[in-house]
DNA sequence: AAATGACCAAGTGGTTAAAATAGTCATTAA
DNA sequence: TTAATGACTATTTTAACCACTTGGTCATTT
């Protein structure tokens, strides 16, 4: 059609503009101006900043479980599934623009509304590594555990793998740290 | 003797007022005003408010460490030692006011004299489990494995149990830990 | 009915002066 | 002679101020 579709035009410079300069640093006026839209029009199809930011998010996470949905379904080990699941969903922090800018502000920043959609997009992972966990225990692959709880064990466990542990030494790689994690969380330390 | 032990009274009043009001809202002055001591006197002693800082730090790390040093002569189990010294070590974070003060401002204000000091916490740490995984190693109680990753990874482990899953559910257990460790780490998720 | 931008109240940022602070050093006390 | 000191200084930090920006509104225009 002719007419012009102006939640779209909002919508796409809200997510590159959020992607270039944070949440903070994103004004309604230079979304406005870069979405060739008035200010006024912004706030017809959302509330405030906060939920054109959420809706942009929730794009995210889609976009997110979209990349690791079929992994469910394939034909895989447990271990295989959580490790290749971890790892597209993780991957975003080092490849995806706007998650890129979120971690960084949340760590030099700290805006608020930015911690609460980190752990947003956190608790989205562990739900999604849950359902892995569930199918592992039923399937007998895996002992029987608060599927939860272990989710948000692996999560750490390979943020720590990943993003910490080259504070100290040098950074492992792919393969050392799916390796770790059958060491270490699957097949266990003890030698009994 | 009759002479004043002007070093101590120092330290004592650096280690009371970096224990109230932590590093950066500590002065010097404040310190020679407690102590009974000119300001002078302080740096006939310390090159600096950080080189005082430091040597209180050194007294907390030996403190840390005194607290732990029988574990590892004492006849337990790789999972026993570990927990246990893990638990004394970290319950610091917790219990001992210094520690308390530390880890507050790391959050809260990021003072960069802060977080190196924490960080120099967390190495004594690594180092100390480090020689407990080796000796387990050693016994043929765990497999062979990078002792200081294998450290790295418990630290972090034990962080994330006590302190960050009450952000999500309800507290766990002292117990409950050690069985969650026996169970991810020791054991293996696996079946076979 | 949809879109708009001038408008407003609240908040941010830049500026400058005042206060506080870490560290020095000439003087004093032992 | 040596140890201790606090007035002093250079550098930061804080406070107060105002101009500017910002998120959000709404009467007007399209």
């Amino acid at each position: 059609m002719a007419t012009i579709d102006r939640k779209k035009q909002i919508v796409d410079a809200a997510t590159n503009s959020f992607s270039l300069f944070g949440y903070k640093a994103t004004t309604i006026d230079q979304i406005a101006k870069i979405a060739n839209v008035g200010k006024g029009t912004i706030y017809t199809f959302y509330k405030n900043k906060e939920e054109l930011f959420h809706e942009i998010i929730s794009s995210l996470i889609k976009e997110m479980k979209d990349g690791v949905e079929d992994i469910l379904e394939e034909d895989l080990l447990f271990y295989e599934k959580a490790d290749r699941a971890l790892f597209k969903l993780l991957e975003f922090r080092t490849d995806h623009q706007l998650m890129i800018k979120l971690i960084q502000e949340e760590k030099e920043l700290g805006t608020p509304t930015v911690k609460e959609v980190i752990q947003n997009i956190e608790n989205m992972i562990i739900d999604y590594l849950k359902t892995i966990i569930q199918k592992g225990i039923e399937k007998g692959e895996i002992k029987p555990c608060n599927p939860e709880l272990t989710a948000f064990v692996m999560l750490k466990l390979y943020i720590a793998l990943i993003f910490d542990w080259d504070q100290l030494r040098k950074p492992l790689e792919k393969d050392e740290i799916s390796d770790l994690f059958k060491l270490y969380l699957l097949n266990g330390l003890s030698n009994r």
